[in-house]
DNA sequence: AGCTAATTGAAAATCATTCTCATTTAATAA
DNA sequence: TTATTAAATGAGAATGATTTTCAATTAGCT
């Protein structure tokens, strides 16, 4: 089976996966393409039925692999939600944060990361050394803050 | 079945549990016991085996309540690891963050909140109203740090 | 002590995630 | 192209985490 997504993230993709000697399923693309096109952070579920959406039958257990394998390439981005939920954004590499829209749970970057400049002092105090964070914004978009 | 664990943060909660209504059960007082006394956070299966610790069998589903009430009061505070399983610390409702030691899974507040400050500017842009956040730092402690 | 609504325990039900293994496929080289 | 081969997939079983149900118990009032 062949499809074609061309775009500069599929593209991404590709090249990523050709250097760590990957392969480049169609299935892979198509959670790319699933996730580039949403421009919010699906659950598991959601990225499972836009790729069946795609391919048709698609196994669960691939796009939990794909994820997974994503999220340590650096492709996609793994999000907490308040409630415990798990959702995946695309993310081509890049260190971005997200704010997460409680109502639509539509995600949105911002490149400026509020820990870069943080004064670790009181941290390093304790002798902690601090290797990655996670930062994550909740509230209303626009259309939703518009819409209540 | 009468139990104390008198202390500060047992009295705490139980302010915090008649405001509401709710009854101090010697199972939510365990919680906060072994919640507060590991000066860790804690998984749902820690918190329960250091619960029967104290009371002897306690149901599962019984934490699994407690927890989540606790967060709603703001008595618990819960964490993500990178890895999507969640952890408890306690926490008296102030607004602090956490370092989890990705060794031993130690967790250590830092009460300067590296988001407080921040311009929030290039978010307000796109309309976005800020409403919560969720920060972590993930590295190592001093103690996992020496072991190395 | 007695009442009553809230809470609990235990097991079943549900839901999410991972594993297994036989089959298929992408990448490479002939 | 086609052949080869390691990597990847699909389907379902297995596991694990979390929630629900409901009868029995208990805390917080008279």
């Amino acid at each position: 089976m062949k499809k074609d997504f061309e775009c500069t993230q599929e593209s991404y993709a590709r090249e990523i996966l050709r250097e760590k000697g990957l392969k480049s399923t169609v299935q892979r693309l198509a959670v790319v393409h699933v996730l580039h096109t949403s421009g919010k952070s699906l659950s598991v579920g959601e990225i499972h039925d836009g790729v069946k959406g795609i391919l048709g039958t698609t196994g669960l257990a691939t796009i939990y692999r794909t994820l997974e394998m994503f999220e340590d390439l650096g492709i996609v981005k793994r999000l907490h939600f308040p409630d415990g939920g798990r959702g995946y954004a695309f993310s081509q590499g890049e260190h971005v944060h997200h704010m997460v829209c409680v109502d639509c749970k539509g995600v949105f970057d911002f490149p400026e990361c509020p820990v870069e400049n943080f004064d670790y002092a009181s941290v390093e105090k304790q002798g902690f050394i601090v290797k990655d964070h996670f930062v994550q914004l909740f509230g209303q978009c626009v259309k939703c803050a518009e819409a209540a």
